[in-house]
Parts: structure tokens; sequence; C-alpha cells
DNA sequence: GCAAGGTACCTTGCATTGCATGGTACTTTG
DNA sequence: CAAAGTACCATGCAATGCAAGGTACCTTGC
């Protein structure tokens, strides 16, 4: 199951971040929601990196009400561009897909 | 685009071979038919390696009508209880990428 | 018959990326 | 002040798609 969430992860996350900023820990638990898209700390760090270097994100740290301070993820104008692309890969791919696993 | 086949290409070929039986090259041929499943030999010769490996196919030479003989796969056993247990992974994970791009 | 082209086989090495593991630091609470 | 909770991040491995490169068989045209 984890090979299936290869090159997909990293655009929910920015779909999730699309509907508004999120701090890391709480991706993890967002996406822990949706059983199948499970992914832990060291799958989200390394991701959120990435996803910065390559300007998709950006950040800001904001004091929490308890605890350590949090460093928040929104979408640059990059990053909702490269989420359109994905919507409209994610949909010929999964169609594909369907097709063949009926046939 | 690449990334997203990545742990499903596998099993589009199972599915193929669920079908009947083929030779590589021609599995090669059928996936490029869908589009977004197109995959090269560089990607096909491993995965059946791995497959076979694995357990999952079997094969068998037959002469060609016209060029080298063939090497056909075929399913086995394990590899259509393999195909089930992957097309309910891919329902679920299918199913939660949706929700979150609609999000 | 033999050179050229087509068909089919396969291997090697690299890049990407999910994940387990392990570590640091700040804050609250007993 | 120690322990627990929350949050940050880095390192290294494993899986696997793919480009590039190589071998062998067979047919066709000269």
């Amino acid at each position: 199951m984890s090979q299936l969430r290869r090159g997909t992860v990293g655009f929910c996350v920015l779909a999730l971040l699309n509907a508004r900023e999120h701090y890391a820990v709480e991706l993890v638990r967002e996406l822990a929601a949706h059983q199948a898209l499970a992914a832990g700390q060291g799958t989200i760090y390394p991701l959120l990196s990435r996803l910065r270097s390559d300007g998709l994100v950006a950040t800001h740290w904001k004091e929490s009400p308890n605890g350590p301070p949090r460093r928040y993820y929104s979408l640059t104008d990059e990053g909702r561009g490269s989420l359109e692309l994905f919507r409209s890969e994610w949909t010929q791919f999964s169609d594909a897909v369907d097709t063949l696993m009926k046939t």
C-alpha cells in the first residue's frame, strides 16, 4: 500500500493547504483520518522540505497556546498551479487504472 | 506523472494478464494505449522479472510467426490473489484521494 | 548469401520518495 | 526540577520507474 502513495502524498498535502494553512503535525493527523493516506512524521517533514525548496509552499512561525512554536505551511501561487495540474493528471490516471482493473 | 505510476504499473500488468497471456512487448503496447500508464521496456522487463521471482506470474516460450521467440507471461493463483488484494486497496486509495482533491 | 532492418529479449545505474529511526527543543504540570 | 507532551528536523534504507545500452533471432531485398 505504501508504494501506492508515492507521488500522491505531496499533492494531498497541497490539497489540504489549499483549504487553509496547517502545521506539520496537524497534516499528519488529517492524513491519518483518511486511512489509506496515513503518513508519519518521517514522511511529512522531508516532504514539506521538498515542497518548500520547490517553491510550492511558504511558511511562517506562529506561537502555540501550549507547546513549542509551530511552523505553518501555506500554498504559493506556484503550489496552486501544481495542484491544478495534478488534478487533471490524477483524473486521467485513475480512470485508466479503473478501466484496466475492470478488464 | 511518472511517480504516480509507482506501485500500480505492476498491478496493471497483472490485470492485463488476468484477461489472457501476453509477451513483454505486447504489454508495453497495451499500456501505451492507456496514455497515462505508458511504460517503456526499461520499466517492463525489470518489473516482469520481479513478478516472476515473487511467484505472481509464470512464463513459457512460444515461437513467433515473424521474429525471435516470445516469452509469454500468465497469472499464477498467487498473482490472482495479489490482484484481488490490490483492487480493494486501490478503491480505498482512489476514493481517499478523490475526496481530498475536492476539498 | 549477406547486409539491413525489424522484433524481441534483457541488464545496469540513477533518481525519486515513502518510511523507520533517532534526535533536539520548547512548554506545561506534578 | 523531573517527566510528559508537543513540535521540530535529519539520516539512511528500500522500492521502483526509466533512460541507455546491449544481444540475439528472423525476414527481406539486393
